[in-house]
RNA sequence: GGCGAGUUGGCAGAGCGGUGAUGCAAAUGAUUGCAAAUCAUUACUAGGCCGGUUCGACUCCGGUGCUCGCCUCCA
């Protein structure tokens, strides 16, 4: 049985598709003001983790992510660099992708971006209108009436009058009550705009992602995502502007992830502690920060360290080390207990640390047949293989991933020759020399292992 | 203050009412010229605290401490 937790009822819940077989998600992706950070890895990889693993099990997965191009923070720091708002968004939207094909992140069937749905957030709004959840303000401004939405705040619990009373949003003089929220925002001289019944102006945060949704995958869907920060406000004011509008439940399924935190706090652009994604992959190899983000839940937070990298890359030495030196058959998903277990753990909310450690387990197996029993070390190996690709991980050659190094390392060309002329010497008994070629590659961060077959190397995480 | 999550061995991190996952780190043995990798074994006698239910609780219930997230733009 697959369930999932669902943030609205707080518990996990089987999961009910809408049509059979087939799941509609939305997830809220980014705003390309900056390059992404970690914790926007942490959301690509989590929901990549979900979908390759949802089609994996034969269900046809309708996979959305918007882009936000247009917003406050994308104007402002467009006129800071001195370049046009388009500029400064195609430059991110570029950096966003190549930064989610080196973490293997698959691109979603969509990605919507706001500006390209302009007339679809305008009907929405001006249904809102119709309908008496919005009203035109006199500075221009589009406001949602919050208190008219009679179930507003379930998915976070919130309690109208008391985020009123404890409002600390700045009150706009135009508002007929401090909750509520721009659908419509009018532009101010030589702003970015676009011509709507209620003057020039650019649509609020919320209503493009009401609207970008109900355009891809229609009014009633399966599963929203987003990272942990967008329960409130943002998701709890897309129910009220889609339900509102369409008159219908908006999603059956919420689904949140983890935050990513560093030094006990949560990593975050407004704190500044945060680091960008290809930061971090100069130094890290992609696949070992793929796996620290799937190493742990999806909903737990996560501790972003050096030591928790080196931990990652450890682990993944365990796997190649042991696929090393093994003939890796081709073979489909079989079943047996190993794969059972992996996709109970699976289906019980995507608990991936103990889908992982089952794969574990079959390393260990596989060292135990090794060089025992080929036939079976080769199957064996294929299944870890094929396991592992689910969630999109372990599809490198391990010596591919064991030898890789950055730029002005030793290279691989030097270390072999290296090889050679320790082999001589061993075979001369001339173990001093030996140590030696062997100390000045440890010093170089790589590692030999004599074998029966001769020496091998890896270099060190 | 309100809402929510968590509290597990040296660290990371799961499940489970009764045989202490999994990874890293550590010890011993096997293997190796010595290592590395691997296998075997082991230790650290894990479960915030206080009560309750139970033949038996880390696992259920009540209380309490602490940590973290959200309540404001942020994934």
């Amino acid at each position: 049985m697959f369930q999932l937790y669902n943030t609205l009822s707080k518990s996990k819940q089987p999961f009910t598709p809408i049509e059979a077989g087939k799941i509609r998600m939305y997830v809220c992706g980014v705003t390309v003001y900056d390059l992404c950070h970690i914790g926007h890895a942490r959301v690509m990889v989590s929901f990549d983790v979900i979908t390759r693993y949802l089609r994996a099990r034969g269900w046809d997965v309708e996979y959305v992510r918007n882009i936000t191009d247009v917003d406050d923070k994308i104007l402002k720091r467009a006129a800071e660099n001195g370049e046009t708002p388009d500029q400064l968004t195609q430059r991110m939207i570029e950096a966003m992708h190549e930064d989610e094909a080196s973490l293997s992140v698959l691109r979603p069937d969509q990605e919507p971006r706001a500006t390209h749905h302009i007339q679809d957030i305008i009907d929405m709004v001006q249904a809102l209108i119709d309908k008496g959840f919005a009203y035109a303000a006199s500075n221009g401004d589009v406001y949602y009436r919050v208190e008219k939405f009679e179930s507003y705040g379930r998915l976070t619990n919130k309690v109208v009058d008391e985020l009123r009373s404890g409002a600390r949003v700045e009150v706009e003089e135009a508002k007929e009550s401090p909750l509520d929220f721009v659908l419509w925002k009018a532009a101010k001289e030589g702003e970015t705009s676009w011509e709507s019944p209620w003057g020039a102006g650019r649509p609020g945060w919320h209503i493009e992602c009401s609207a970008m949704s109900k355009c891809c995958l229609g009014e009633t869907f399966d599963i929203h995502g987003g990272g942990p920060d967008l329960p409130f406000p943002h998701h709890e004011n897309e129910i009220a502007q889609s339900e509102a509008a369409n008159g219908k439940t908006y999603v059956n399924y919420w689904m949140h992830a983890g935050p990513v935190r560093v030094n006990k706090e949560k990593m975050s652009k407004s704190l500044g502690n945060f680091f960008t994604i290809r930061e971090v992959l100069k130094e890290h190899n992609p696949e070992v920060v793929r796996y620290f983000l799937s190493s742990v839940h999806y909903r737990s937070s996560i501790d972003y360290s050096l030591d928790s990298l080196k931990e990652a890359r450890s682990a993944l030495d365990r796997f190649y080390q042991a696929l090393d030196g093994v003939d890796i058959a081709e073979v489909e998903i079989a079943s047996n207990d190993y794969t059972d277990r992996f996709f109970a753990a699976m289906d019980d909310d995507f608990n991936t640390p103990m889908a992982f450690a089952v794969l574990f387990e079959m390393a260990s197996e596989l060292n135990r047949l090794k060089g025992k029993d080929d036939a079976a070390a080769s199957q064996l190996a294929g299944q870890i293989k094929v396991l592992a690709g689910v969630v999109g991980l372990l599809q490198q050659s391990p010596k591919e991933f064991l030898q890789q190094g950055s730029a002005g390392e030793i290279s691989g060309d030097q270390v072999e020759a290296l090889i050679v002329e320790r082999k001589e010497a061993r075979a001369n008994k001339d173990f001093a020399r030996s140590d030696e070629i062997r100390d000045q590659l440890a010093q170089a961060g790589v590692i030999l292992k004599d074998g029966p077959d001769g020496t091998t190397w890896y270099r060190e995480g």
